[in-house]
RNA sequence: GGUGUGGUAGUUCAGCUGGUUAGAAUACAUGCCUGUCACGCAUGGGGUCGCGGGUUCGAGUCCCGUCCAUACCGCCA
């Protein structure tokens, strides 16, 4: 045995014990006559005393030592005389009386310290230092804590861990797929799963009833601070169930996987928004809730307060919307004019925006003075719902889902503005009724919103023919301070409404069999009715460490170009594997 | 594919309208120091200013291109 102690657990109990430590070399003090040395491991920091009196050879030794050096100490645990209670062993030194180097250490390329003076780039390329620092140590223990709740939950509620391949067939639909070339069927490949979709619907098919799994995802699109290329979900899926049963459930997950992990409690039921609501009240389909700020509509189809000003702007749009900052109306001249250029940054696309400022007076003061008297801007703030000192802003266009979509930008960015966004604080929010199509303008059809084996709402399916958009899904999304942490459907288990939706989504028979032949015939056997979801790992572990990157509770994550730094890759193949995969590279100049 | 921001010591950054030998902090090395814990004090080493081109008497600074990083848009059934 290396070590008898870890160097985060002696404490005064301990005093006078003889005790063996190994760990990493945080620190050196040298005081001249001695020299006081912190050992680092995953559990804690330890000092440790070299006193020249008692051994200068040792002390010699101690002295010659540098930060990450890997050192087995033995000695004898002592009391301080002076004590530190900033560390949980901050009462307790030990006393040095043999120490061994058990590996020497370079200078690292940036301090392993809690605030290290490393930036994103390096600690990256040195990810197996950076994991060395306390708080991103911390994030790994709460992602394990978070899937070991996860699995103690849906074992006690009698789901099975089923593991699906990797190596999978690709599909044409939805995101990029990683394609892997066989080697034994050399022209032909594998995709990596996006999701285990299809594996999942089988195994109810296949009788397991409850199943989940806790698993890597791949998707070949662009990255953002929140999306990786593999990333892992918690993959759930029950048969004989409806909409309902999946909510309760698995909103009990989430509340246990909180309480476990991070000691937070929910009070009450989470909170749900149909998805149209959603969109009309806050622009998004994941809002956060943790503030208000709800939209106003100034004009809209049936509606029209701002009319009859001569104003063309708002006179030529077909839909005005607002939201109230409160107590803004202070804000100065520069301030607002910082307000219109991040709405209208092209990332926005604003064309502009109007504010009224409530004063405390009781008098207005806006951009559109010249168009609206004192009464008028009354009216618009009496509808907004606007008190004395706050500020009232406004966007317009043609598209009404366009500048819902701006307004939500910008809600949010005035919701980071007031300190509104608390990481401390968990706003959760089942967002149901998704509709089931998706009207894409480019294409001029429709596509599935959620996926082609999500199942209509009963009521509607008698729109499926004549009104399709207006179809609404059994489709639900978790989302939590304006994160989409999770979502699902019930699922289709039908095969002749199945291959309608097949039909409706512009597949034909061919194309269908040759995609989900495999599901299909599967439902010819006897399908139960079954629902699911999936919920984002590192979405739940990075919300529940009040991170602002998901990157920060993976151990080794992707840059922004999908690049891993550290082990540089990806990388080229040599002409040998080439061949023996019957690829030829041709990168176009 | 697009937009914004950034790239200067090992590291994090400053460097103004172009003008002496490019700075600070920290890290590192050496010396002093027996109760420090962000120890302190002194001394020292350390730079292809991302790369390429241009303007200029003169470029870290201005212009063009390019690469890298990052946030976002497109994309992500």
């Amino acid at each position: 045995m290396f070590r008898s102690k870890t160097c985060g657990e002696l404490r005064l109990a301990d005093n006078g014990a003889e005790v063996t430590l190994a760990g990493w070399v945080q620190r050196i003090r040298k005081m001249g006559g001695m020299t006081f040395l912190d050992l680092r491991d995953r559990y804690g920091i330890t000092q440790i005393v070299f006193n020249e009196s008692d051994d200068a050879s040792l002390c010699e030794k101690a002295n010659h030592t540098g930060r990450e050096w890997v050192l087995q100490v033995k000695g004898k645990v002592q009391e301080r005389s002076s004590k530190n209670n900033q560390i949980p062993t901050g009462e307790i030194e030990v006393i040095a009386k043999e120490l061994n180097i058990l590996s020497k250490s370079e200078v690292p390329p940036f301090t392993i310290e809690d605030n290290s003076d490393g930036g994103d780039d390096l600690r990256m390329q040195y990810r197996y230092l950076d994991l060395r620092r306390k708080p991103v140590r911390d994030n790994l223990i709460l992602r394990h804590k978070i899937a070991f709740e996860t699995r103690r939950y849906l074992d006690q509620q009698g789901f099975l861990e089923v593991e699906t391949p990797v190596l999978i067939k690709s599909t044409p639909e939805g995101a990029r797929d990683f394609v892997v070339p066989s080697r034994m069927n050399q022209g032909e490949f594998y995709a990596l799963p996006q999701s285990p979709q299809q594996f999942k619907q089988l195994l109810m098919v296949g009788g397991i009833d409850r199943y989940f799994q806790i698993v890597k995802c791949f998707r070949d699109e662009d990255l953002r601070a929140d999306r990786q290329p593999e990333f892992t979900q918690i993959d759930c899926e029950m048969s004989y169930v409806e909409q309902e049963d999946v909510l309760q459930m698995f909103e009990g997950m989430i509340k246990h996987i909180f309480k476990y992990a991070r000691g937070t409690e929910f009070t009450g039921d989470f909170p749900r928004l149909t998805w149209h609501e959603c969109m009309k009240r806050f622009g998004s389909d994941k809002p956060d809730m943790r503030f208000g700020m709800e939209f106003v509509e100034l004009k809209n189809d049936s509606e029209d307060i701002l009319g009859g000003h001569d104003f063309v702007v708002f006179d030529s749009a077909k839909f005005v919307v607002s939201i109230v900052a409160e107590g803004c109306a202070a804000y100065t001249r520069k301030q607002l004019d910082a307000i219109t250029e991040f709405v209208k940054r092209p990332q926005v696309g604003a064309k502009g925006l109007v504010y009224i400022a409530c004063k405390e007076d009781g008098t207005f003061k806006s951009s559109i003075d010249k168009f609206y008297d004192q009464d008028s801007l009354k009216k618009i703030a009496e509808k907004c719902n606007a008190k004395k000192g706050d500020l009232i802003l406004v966007l317009c266009g043609d598209n009404a889902m366009k500048v819902r979509g701006q307004m939500n930008v910008l809600r949010l960015e005035m919701g980071d503005q007031l300190g509104l966004r608390d990481k401390n604080k968990f706003a959760p929010l089942w967002v149901i009724d998704f509709p089931l199509f998706e009207w894409s303008e480019e294409d001029q059809r429709f596509y599935a919103m959620h996926h082609p084996f999500t199942s209509p709402k009963l009521e509607d399916v008698q729109y499926l023919d004549s009104d399709p958009g207006r179809v609404r899904a059994n489709a639900y999304d978790l989302a939590m301070n304006g994160v989409e942490l999770g979502g699902g459907s019930v699922r289709i288990h039908d095969s002749e409404l199945q291959n309608k939706m097949f039909k409706l989504l512009g597949f034909t028979q061919e194309k269908a069999t040759e995609q989900f032949g495999c599901l299909m015939t599967a439902f010819k056997y006897g399908a139960p009715p079954h629902a699911g979801l999936a919920f984002g790992l590192d979405r739940v572990a990075s919300m529940l460490a009040g991170l602002d990157s998901i990157r920060d509770c993976i151990a080794f994550p992707k840059n922004n170009s999908g690049r891993d730094v550290m082990i540089d890759c990806p990388s080229k193949l040599d002409e040998a594997q080439l061949d023996e995969l019957a690829l030829k590279v041709d990168l176009k100049a």
